[in-house]
DNA sequence: TAGATTGTTAATCGATTAACAATC
DNA sequence: TAGATTGTTAATCGATTAACAATC
């Protein structure tokens, strides 16, 4: 029964059904069917189901779900039971507001450390992580490897960095640098976060819209 | 022989293709062919011709591409050439990383103001953009509308300032928010950056990749 | 039991890839 | 002209939706 196929577009809808799952929770709702959740979330029953059910079989027929349990569910799919530890290499602007906004420890991931250049910041522990030189990165990461890269420095040194998180051994890079990597092992997962790209899809569809529209007359 | 059905796909696809554009032409390359661009873009040509054959016709037969006119009608197409305004609604950590990393003017986006609620932010123009109260926000877009709201406020307000932007006409909304805007007009077109279904994507790959491996011995 | 709702299989839809005639 | 490479159509692949038997 388990262990179906698991698409990549369902992987990419995951994290959503959790946040929803969590609003449900906070609302005090205890069961939700397939239809119910579809209907929040813009999405068809079928789908959830589909989803869902390429993970395991979490429902019960007749009921729906649990919300709790499909909560527990769904946070073992997305690995926050597996402690993941994760560093931080970049400790700008973009760095701080993400460890000022982000509830790592929350959602079960342990930041072990800032990595920046500026000797400003060393000794200081923002948000309750230390702060080390980039130099030392390479060092502390064969002592203590990390499994995840968070890659906040400027696009110049954005390639150098991805190497030494890849041969340390990460397992995944969430990379907000204006760079595409490009890493020797294909295994390693690497999750972009381009803005640029994202602000132009939006006024690319915008764009499109207003054309069609004015075709209409 | 123009404007044929433009697949989602290709919209999320189209801002990437600018920015290897961008690329070779500061590398100097004046020509380039659908192969050569997949080979760099790890696509397949046939999807790059698909791609912009969907736009129009910006090749020749038997050469390739020119690298500047393609990246000409590319920027018209992600509506660079539309001098799209934007206003930028929270000025937090959040939205001065956006200002102080983002680059608007220099693709055609001009932000107007920001909008805020600390009086200590009031009369100063940090980068050159005038700081607003919130409260104004409304008023203002009632005299000078804006094409785009950049949503980065906390989250409790997200939905009532979705609102106002809404009201006020805007085309589309970039959030940052973690709420799921709920807009009654579905022609406004919203381009979430959600951090938390990004990272944990990745640690959702990350655990299937190491289940799968698990499971080859 | 009767009603509700799942998990799964089959049908549909959309996006990607392959193939090739047109042509620079 | 011969070689290269496009734009387009047809074939394949993957993801979404519909349908329904199983069952709580």
């Amino acid at each position: 029964m388990k262990k179906k196929k698991v698409s990549n577009a369902a992987i990419r809808r995951i994290p959503r059904y959790y946040r929803h799952l969590e609003a449900l929770e906070r609302k005090g709702i205890a069961r939700i069917s397939s239809a119910k959740l579809a209907m929040r979330m813009g999405l068809t029953s079928s789908q959830i189901r589909h989803d869902l059910a390429s993970f395991g079989e979490f429902g019960q027929m007749g009921y729906g779900y649990s919300v709790s349990e499909l909560m527990k569910e769904v946070a073992g799919i997305l690995g926050m039971d597996n402690c993941y530890t994760a560093v931080l290499v970049g400790g700008g602007c973009l760095g701080q507001t993400l460890l000022a906004n982000f509830p790592f420890a929350r959602y079960g991931i342990h930041l072990s450390a800032v990595y920046d250049i500026a000797p400003g910041m060393m000794g200081k522990t923002p948000f309750g992580v230390a702060v080390r030189y980039v130099s030392d990165l390479e060092a502390d990461l064969a002592i203590k490897p990390a499994d995840i890269g968070i890659l906040t420095a400027p696009v110049g040194s954005a390639r150098e960095l991805a190497a030494i998180l890849e041969n340390s051994g990460v397992k995944g890079i969430w990379n907000f640098t204006n760079d595409e990597l490009k890493l020797k092992d294909p295994d390693i997962v690497v999750e972009d976060v381009h803005l640029f790209d994202s602000l132009f899809s939006l006024c690319c569809a915008i764009n499109e819209r207003d054309a069609r529209k004015v075709s209409n007359y």
